[in-house]
This record gives C-alpha cells, structure tokens and sequence, in this order.
DNA sequence: CTCATTTCAGCAATACTGACATCC
DNA sequence: CGGATGTCAGTAATGCTGAAATGA
C-alpha cells in the first residue's frame, strides 16, 4: 500500500527533458524493433535503405555518416541487406579502397514496408498528440537533433 | 565527393519523430552519462535518489516501478548507492519479504550535485531552443512519455 | 608518409529474462 | 495455493574502440 497513487514517477524526472527522451526512446525503440521484426528488418537496415533511396548509390562510409551508423555497424547491416537482395555490393573503380552500394527493386519495397511498419508504430506512439502537436514535437526534436549530430 | 553537402541525414529519417527521439536520446544518453561521471554515479543512481527524496522511504519493488528500472538492476544501483552512503537498506519490520531504502543526508547532497549535472546537460542540449520551446518540448514528451509507461 | 575505407574482434553499458528462495 | 519480493546469473541488442589490410 505504500505505492497508492499509481507510482508515478518523481516530477524530478518528468520534467527533464532529456530523461524523457531517454525513457520514451526505449519505449519507442522497443516498438520499432517489433515493427520492424515483423518483416525481418532491424532500424539500422530502414535507415540505410532510406539514404539509397534519398542519396542513390553510396560508399559504406558515405551511408554510416548520414545516418549516424559507427562504420563497423554498417558492414554487418550491408552484409545482411546484401544477403537478402536489398541491395547490391560492388568495388568502385574510380577508387579501389571504396564499396558502392546500390539499392535493388527489392530494397525499395522492403523499404516501403518499413515505412508503413514505421508509420504504425508513430500512430502509436503519438496516439496521445494532436497532428499539430505531432508537427510540433518532430519540429523541435529536429532542432535539438540538428544541434548535436 | 560524392558526399557533398555535409551527410545530413535522409529526409524519411528527419520527419519520423520515433527516430529523432532514438538518435537525440543516444546522444543525451552520452552527455548525462558523462556528467554523472563526472561525481560518480549513473542515470539509475540520480532516478533512485529522486524518488526517494519525493516520496519519502520505499521497498526496491516500488522504486523499480517508480523509476521505470527492472527489479533485478535496482539490486546493483541499490548496492552501489548504499555503499557510497547515500540510501540504508533496511529490512521492513511489517513485511519481510521487503528492504525499506532510506535516502540519507549524504544521499541528498550527492542528489543536489546530480541535479546540477543535468541541468548542465540540459543547457547543452536543448541550446537551440527558446525557453518557451524548451517547456512545449517537455509538455509534448510527457503526454507521450505517460501514453507509453 | 598521411589519411580514408573496409573489415573484424571484442568491449561496455543498458535493459531485460529466467530461476530461485523467501515470505505475504 | 497464488502472488510479491529480493537476488543472482546470464542474454541480446546497441554503440563503440582498436587494429589490420588496402589503397588514394
């Protein structure tokens, strides 16, 4: 009986934002991973097909910088992608120490199923938010993300 | 060359509030992880101590729900807070199954020095907000924040 | 020589699971 | 009995570091 009140959490950290953020990331990366495990993907691989797409063909360097992947991860996320026929693995002849990776048909479509499981997963996590407070919390997220990427 | 344009990142990634809150997060994550360092303590440590110091003394099981933190890493953070002297872990006289965590004074100076800590951080954070941004973007994260936990 | 790229092996912190003993 | 609590061992995914090989 000691918790009556539904044990909430201190005010301390529901008014910090960045202990919010942190909370709500794990809740929300828990629920893209789900997502995204339903079509045999993980987040890395939506990112990554997302700059192919954006970008068109790319180094593995070029595509870890843009998304914000360590260069390590990006050769085990490109190894599967490749394995699966996403995307295509090639030397660049114009400088022999490069890959260029092109995304395939198939990678498109995987990566339009990522963004409907996306998609589900916003509408989720954003149930309790108006559209325009939807906008307005993307617009600030940008703003502190731009300021520290 | 082929990256020109300083790598920003694909637009589909930009406007997908669950990825800005991951990626912000993780790079948050880093920053108060770095200054709770800086006085020896973690995230869990400052969680722990806040609710404490909120809701006055409580068993382990309250305080994992509390502060969002799975029973058995309360054990560690506990373990870890008694041994600097910040809480007492006693057993409850009316349930033994049950530790009563007791915050000392020391316990409350070293919440005071992580209370400090983070809103250092979150200066740095959220530098490219106004003040009145600064409180949406809290507002907007709790309604998602308290949807999700 | 310096620097960038790819690759691999491994590490640290986080969040969690399963099991167990204890007790309400 | 069912259910809660505290504890421990171990696991999975994430993000990162260091080193090596190759080549611009």
């Amino acid at each position: 009986m000691e918790t009556a009140g539904g044990d909430r959490a201190p005010e301390r950290l529901r008014s910090t934002a960045s202990w919010l953020i942190t909370h709500t990331a794990t809740h929300a990366g828990r629920l893209v991973a789900e997502a995204f495990a339903g079509i045999g993907a993980r987040r890395y691989h939506y990112a990554l097909l997302s700059a192919l797409d954006e970008f068109g063909p790319a180094s593995q360097a070029a595509l870890g910088r843009r998304c914000g992947i360590d260069r390590s991860d990006v050769v085990a996320a490109i190894n599967e992608l490749a394995a699966d026929g996403f995307v295509v693995r090639s030397p660049d002849p114009a400088d022999r120490r490069r890959n260029v990776i092109t995304v395939t048909e198939a990678g498109l479509r995987q990566l339009e199923r990522g963004y409907r499981a996306v998609e589900a997963v916003q509408d989720e996590l954003l149930a309790p938010l108006s559209a325009g407070e939807r906008r307005e919390l993307v617009r600030l997220l940008r703003l502190v993300y731009d300021g520290v990427s």
